[in-house]
DNA sequence: TTGCCATGTGACACGTTCGTCACCATCATT
DNA sequence: AATGATGGTGACGAACGTGTCACATGGCAA
């Protein structure tokens, strides 16, 4: 379920979005005054708005761009809603940044899959604190690592390597930028540190943990798939 | 910049969006064969599709079906491409978690303009590992709490409970329910361990630990804002 | 005011984690 | 094959993080 903010100044045609989006589920707050945006966003932290542009009195623009300035309300999605249908404004929208722009008349349930796809692509994306490369699967949320389903417990600095090393597969790292990323800048770290906790890690991972390659004379390498070698 | 795979069969459609795409700095790759689309995706891991839906002799939901059933495909954002102008059609492919839906003919730059939408929206939300209230920022990433601007080392517990409380301002956190989210699901924790953690953490925020607020009787909560109290 | 109960606090002890070092193994180069 | 450099390993002590307890404090109701 997901709260939704409509600024909208004809009450047939938020009643009609109302009627939708209570239909499947989602709670949703209705304001006519364009000038109660920012508060209301403000107050009841919506997961999205929908913002009719043709409001009476006041530029919708403006209501749009302050919600982008406010940084309590700059990362809620806003979905416009207008009567123009020239393709130079539906352009203007979406330049400025709105998420998606639908032009009067508009099919209400075209709407709500909009609103729909918008909001399951963010908590899609929120729920990626999870990186799956092949039989790992990274729980960052949780400091856990799943092997083959198989929960794994790593120590802090363990889990911010082996998450470096994750991030980008197959990708090489230095020695040089894995004390950075998992050290921090201040690499007063010594010689061997490194070494030993890729030992430790690989330790843990056990028959697994040859998925951590080292490149001789430069650093490390995570790969989720390890290319058959013909072994004579 | 992002990396986009365009699927699309006809090559005039693909150089006019891969010329927009290129002016603005992205990175793509075109592939004209649908059943490359899934194996392309893999091994590319690109950071949004454009597939056209009308591909000779097969079936482009099909592939999107694919796209989306496969674990290394199934977070990629999606924007579909079709002749089919019809409102079903549309609906039908919202429907089945399109992130976006275009029918031809369509102007490159609003095609573009929607590609940037949902590409800036995912940045956005993959940057929210960082939690901003009033003057504390939590940089999940990193495991560091800053408040005024300022770093704070917090241990992997400390970290964990500010991260429950924080997640949600204003919210009444009951002692179990803290010890669930914090401790796990086997609550075999003793006694007077919250409190402790409670204590350790007031203590790192100094004069900020009045953020932290006790509901006796229930648990705690957290306050970004502290309400003025008039005190005689 | 009294007494009870929920919360705060300081101290302690245990286990874990970390960085370092000395030494061994392995690889590349000649 | 010899040599030097680079990476792997095992051990160890110090530091850290954690949970628990006993006791102090403070709010609330009778």
């Amino acid at each position: 379920m997901s709260k939704i903010l409509i600024v909208e100044d004809e009450s047939d045609i938020s009643e009609l979005i109302s009627l939708h989006l209570e239909r499947e589920g989602h709670e949703y707050i209705c304001i006519a005054n364009g000038l109660q945006a920012v508060p209301a966003a403000v107050e009841h932290q919506p997961d999205l708005i929908v913002l009719d542009l043709m409001l009476p009195g006041l530029d919708g623009m403006q209501i749009f761009k302050r919600l982008r300035a406010d940084t309590r309300t700059t990362n809620i999605p806003v979905v416009i809603l207008t009567a123009k249908a020239q393709v130079t404004d539906k352009i203007a929208g979406l330049e400025l940044g709105a998420d998606d722009y639908l032009t009067k008349p508009f099919s209400p349930r075209e709407l709500y899959l909009r609103i729909s796809a918008i909001l399951r692509r963010v908590k899609k994306v929120t729920h990626i604190s999870e990186i799956h490369r092949g039989r790992f699967m990274l729980d960052r949320k949780n400091m856990k690592l799943f092997l083959d389903g198989v929960p794994l417990d790593l120590t802090t600095t363990e889990f911010k390597l082996l998450t470096t090393l994750m991030e980008n597969d197959a990708t090489v790292h230095t020695r040089a930028d894995l004390l950075r990323e998992v050290w921090g800048y201040n690499t007063d770290v010594a010689t061997r540190t490194l070494d030993t906790h890729i030992k430790r890690l690989r330790e843990k991972l056990g028959e697994a943990g040859s998925h951590i390659i080292t490149i001789r004379g430069t650093g490390f390498q995570f790969q989720s798939e390890i290319p058959e070698v013909a072994v004579a």
